[in-house]
Parts: C-alpha cells; structure tokens; sequence
RNA sequence: UGGGGAUUCGUCUAAUGGUAGGACGGCUGACUCUGGAUCAGUAGGUAGAGGUUCGACUCCUUUAUCCCCAGCCA
C-alpha cells in the first residue's frame, strides 16, 4: 500500500484516508466511456489512472460502457474502445459491462423512487422546462406536475415505458430543490423517452436513463470505491450522492467520485467534437490518422503502449487546468526507443556519391553495430560499393559556419564505412547538385588498425546497389498554435507540413528481412516505424518522432 | 453579477506548519564514427496585499485572474 516509488498524489492521499478511517476495505476502480467516438491521448490518462490505482490497491479495475443514449453510440465504437484500452495495457479481465445491462436494475429503482416520493413525470416539454429551472442567478420554480400523486405518477412511468407516449412528451424527474444554487439539483431529468433502437438492447426500451442516474448508482452495483471522473462533474457530486443515498445503497457500499483535471497537450486538439470535425472536414484521413492525439492514431505512428503508461505517469494529476507540453511525450518515447530500437541508416531525399577510386563492380561487407546504447543487441552487415547515396541536406556548397557535414573539398566520415573527401560537384542544366564525386581513404576504414582519423563529421549512407527503395511518411504537428483550442477556426492555424509523403527514400538493405511493426531508429533522424509493406514490396515508415536536433535549432536562432 | 473549482520555475508536478524539490524544456561545457545518447554544471517559482505563528506554499482575511454549470448529452 506503498505510494512511494509510483509517486503520490492528491487521489491516493484521498485513498489512503479512506482505508484509514474504514470507509472503504478494499479499492475497486473503473473507466466509464461513452461508446460515441474514438478515446485519445487524454482518455488514456483517465484509463491508466483508474488502472495503475487499482493495481497499487491490489484491487480491481472495470471496463463499462456507458451506453444511455442510443442515438449517439455505435457497436463499432465499442470495438475500438476495447482494441485501444486492450493495447494500452489496462486490463478488465471478465468485468466488461454495460450500463445497458443495468436497465431493468435503474428502472426498478426509478420506481423506488417515485414510490418514496422522491421522483414524479413532468409533462413540460424542453422549453417550458428550460424556462422554469431559472438561470444562473435566478431560482427555478416547480413544475405544476410536481405533485403529482405517487399512484399517478407510477402508471404514467409504467406507460412511459410501455411506449404509450411521444418523444419529448414526458420525462421522469427526481424531486430535489428546484431553488437551489446548484442548478444540477434543480430537479434534474432521470429518463427521457426515445423511440430509438440501442446498439445492445435493441427495442427493449423506449425511456432511457440520464447519466446523473445511470452512473452513481451503476457504479454502486458494480461496487465500485472509487469513482475517479473529470473536473467539470464537480458539481454534479451532490446529485451522484443523493441518488445513492435515496436508493437504499448503505454508506459503506457507496461510491465515492473523485474529481481530476483532464488533460491537454500543446499543439493538439482534445474534445471528441473537435476530433470529429478533424476527421469529417478532411484535414486527417480518420480517427486513426498518425497525426491524431487518439489511441489509434498514435498506436499507427508508432508509439508504444509503455511510452503512454509512462507518460501518464510522469504528467501526473491533479485538479488545475494544465496544459503538458507535447515535448514530454515525445520524450518519453525517444527515452524507450533510444534503448530498444535498432538503428539503420536511411536516406529520406537521396544525393548520388560517386567514389572514383573504389573499384568498380567491388562490393564489400561492413559490420556495423545495431544499438550502441546496448551491446546485446549485435551488429548486422552493411553492404559498400563506389555508388552510395547521402542524405541531399548533408552536403552544402556554400555552408554557414559550423556545418560539420559534406563542402567541396572537405571531408567526412561515412558511418561506418570510409573518410570520403569530395572533389567534384556535377550539376543538371538549372544549377542543381545531382552529383557529388568523392574519393576515399581506404586507410580510414571503420575498425581497422588506422581508423582513428578524426572528421568532424559523420553522415548516413546506403549503396546505391543495395538500397530498398521505401515510402517514408513524416509527421508534424497538425497545429501551427500552441493552444489550437482556443479556435475554432481551424483552416487559418492547421499546419499545411503536418505530413510530407517522401516516396523516393532509400533504406538499406537490411530492412527487406524486417516486419511491419517494427520500430527503428533512422540515424541522426529519428524513430521509425515499419507500418506495413505495400504490394510492390515497398516498405512504409511513418516517424514517430524526430531526434532531438541542435544543429536545426542553431539554424533557427 | 448565483453556485462550484483552481492559482508553486517557461510547462507539468512534489512539499499536508519546519531546508521550496523533481521531471520536461532552456542555457554552458565535456565526450562522441549519430550535431543522437551520455555525463557535469547552470538559470528559473509559491498570483497581490494584510494577518496568525518562533517559523506559512500550507492556516485566516481580502483582492485579482482563470476554468466549469442554465442538454430530455456524457
């Protein structure tokens, strides 16, 4: 019961006093999503918060799938919902439930309470009802069907579900305190009728129940502690504990709702509608579009699942607003990458080397090591002839100062291989480099005796025989803006670069043995990620996430 | 202008009346066959004003600013 090296917070400091004091013997969390759109980046937060609580308790986690409103919520999100939080690691073992599953349950207490008083229909349509529940500084007044007689208002309940009624024509509402200061208990709506077909329950039902109701007491049948939920249903506690308290659940088997600030990222967007708007205006290619904050689309751009438990572990929680800087997650992947990924050289905009004094036809295998960061990961061999390819950027006729790579003249280490001096520039008709002619030191040949010449610098390579040509797609942010939320103009602050489609990449050639799925590290570039191989055999990478890279940031300031 | 929540380095987050610390980011330098990684160092914060106290990020008063709530959404 140790919060020490998991790191502490205001939610387990709340946990800790609850087992103190007996209210609770036991920690049982859940993660409660509306089956109405994909889970992102900040659901992830959410899920493995009420997953690693859980897990540190020794007690249980639940997956339950809040499915009160059928016009919104679809099977198919149901799948993706479970394949995302499956992929992330937060496991529900065989606790997968439904609020659905509850509707007999929550009716029959919904008939409790109108039996006890508490509950009457209202026959005031939407308006009417806006109207009389007053405003923010303004009290409400009752409904003139507020007293309604129990007897009344049984039959009409028991006929609402018998779907005697239209849409919109009555609601059941509990009956509280339509002058308090809390708007949310100012006789709020448990159900509604809607003649609409639910994605599990078909047309059992016509009146579906409202989440005020649904989730206190859903959470109380699955005995549940701690109900770990977001900001802004602050004030709906006192309502979530009223319906417990009114419906027979003893203190000890009442939940407790606990409130957090959700999360937002630097140069993303969060909210499900604006996801969607993203998605169905074309900016991205679906949900999960690598550019995406959601689960899927970062699962496709290749983070790992421990990348995002890390991350959510690092960011913390508490209750202020905050905004994390997107750096933090690129961090946490490049953290495990740089340990676990195998580096491979790649060429991404491919400049010819001709190197005049290596033999022709010759072709010699280099040994080049795969992880330096760790040595049990072994070496592979490189293939080297007298046409290799370097990356374009790497070579400037005109360089700034301090620019370590390729200059006429001037000479570098080809990683791996040979010191490479260039001698000629060939140019095209415009003025263009198509052609850099080099010679070489065969002297200086990595991890031979009188390899310790020293270069300034060392550049990526592959043989111009050898290399598979490969589609490399880069991602960038998908906002210009730091706080892209704060418009809702999108078009004026989307970033036209977010993705640069480069079909012409050379990647050496041992990739051809790799399969999709696998993550590399594309030398002094970034971390890769073998998405798929397409049909002509071409490998497709998307970048996950650049190296860290002081000489562009030189270039900036 | 009713009710609720919040405010600690640039950012995120600790310190629960007793040395304001960590992480990311920044900056220096070392090292480097990745301008990566690593290592060493460094700058940087308690929203303001009062008060209580030997001692205040912490308690009290007050001001300011930000967020949420008037769905038959969740």
């Amino acid at each position: 019961m140790s919060t020490a090296d998991t790191g502490s917070n205001f939610i387990h400091t709340q946990i800790n006093e609850d087992l103190a004091s007996g209210r609770y013997d036991r920690v049982h969390t859940r993660f409660p999503p509306e089956p109405n759109g994909y889970m992102h980046i900040g659901h992830a937060k959410a899920i493995l918060l009420n997953y690693s609580t859980a897990q540190l308790y020794g007690g249980k986690f639940n997956l339950r799938f809040d499915d009160t409103n059928p016009v919104k919520e679809e099977t198919e999100f149901v799948e993706a919902i479970i394949d995302d939080i499956h992929w992330l690691g937060a496991e529900w073992q065989d606790r997968l439930f439904f609020t659905s599953g509850y509707f007999e349950r929550l009716y029959e207490l919904a008939e409790g309470l109108i039996i006890d008083g508490k509950a009457y229909v209202c026959d005031l349509d939407k308006d009417q009802t806006r109207e009389y529940r007053g405003t923010l500084t303004e009290p409400g007044k009752d409904s003139p069907y507020r007293s309604r007689s129990v007897e009344e208002n049984l039959d009409l309940f028991r006929r609402m579900r018998a779907g005697e009624f239209s849409e919109g024509s009555r609601v059941l509402r509990a009956k509280i305190d339509m002058s308090s200061p809390n708007i949310n208990m100012r006789d709020p709506v448990l159900y509604r009728i809607m003649h609409a077909e639910h994605h599990r329950s078909g047309d059992e039902w016509c009146i579906y129940p409202m989440y005020d109701y649904s989730h206190p007491l859903s959470d109380a049948f699955e005995g549940i502690t701690h109900s770990l939920c977001s900001i802004e249903y602050d004030d709906h506690r006192p309502l979530y504990d009223w319906f417990l308290e009114n419906t027979g659940f003893t203190a000890s088997d009442r939940p407790r709702q606990i409130e957090f600030a959700r999360l937002n990222l630097t140069y993303t967007v969060m909210s499900k509608r604006k996801l969607l708007k993203l998605v169905q205006d074309r900016h991205v290619a679906g949900w999960d579009d690598p550019r995406m904050p959601t689960i899927a689309g970062l699962r496709r751009r290749g983070y790992t699942a421990s990348s995002i438990q890390n991350f959510a572990e690092r960011i913390g929680v508490a209750r202020a607003d905050s905004t994390v800087d997107l750096a933090v997650l690129e961090h946490c992947i490049r953290e495990e990458l740089n340990s676990s990924a195998s580096r491979i050289m790649a060429v991404l905009k491919p400049l010819k080397v001709v190197i005049t004094n290596y033999p022709d036809g010759q072709t010699e295998t280099l040994h080049v090591e795969n992880n330096p960061e760790n040595p049990d990961a072994g070496s592979r061999e490189v293939p080297f002839c007298r046409e290799v390819y370097i990356e374009a950027d790497d070579f400037m006729e005109d360089p700034p100062r301090k620019f370590f790579r390729l200059v006429p003249g001037g000479e570098v280490r080809l990683k791996g291989a040979y010191i490479i001096r260039c001698d000629d520039v060939v140019k095209d008709a415009e003025g263009n480099v198509v052609e850099l002619r080099c010679s070489y030191d065969p002297e200086t040949r990595s991890g031979g005796a009188n390899s310790g010449k020293k270069v300034k610098g060392t550049l990526h390579w592959v043989s111009a025989k050898h290399a598979v040509q490969s589609e490399v797609r880069l991602y960038d942010n998908l906002f210009t803006v730091e706080n892209p939320g704060a418009s809702e103009d999108f078009a004026s602050i989307i970033n036209p670069d977010s993705l640069t489609v480069l079909g012409n990449a050379l990647v050496e050639q041992s990739v051809a043995d790799m399969a999709a799925g696998t993550r590399f590290q594309f030398m002094r570039q970034g971390y890769f990620f073998l998405e798929s191989v397409s049909q002509d055999g071409r490998p497709v990478f998307n970048r996950i996430v650049g190296l860290k890279d002081t000489w562009s940031k030189m270039q900036k300031a």
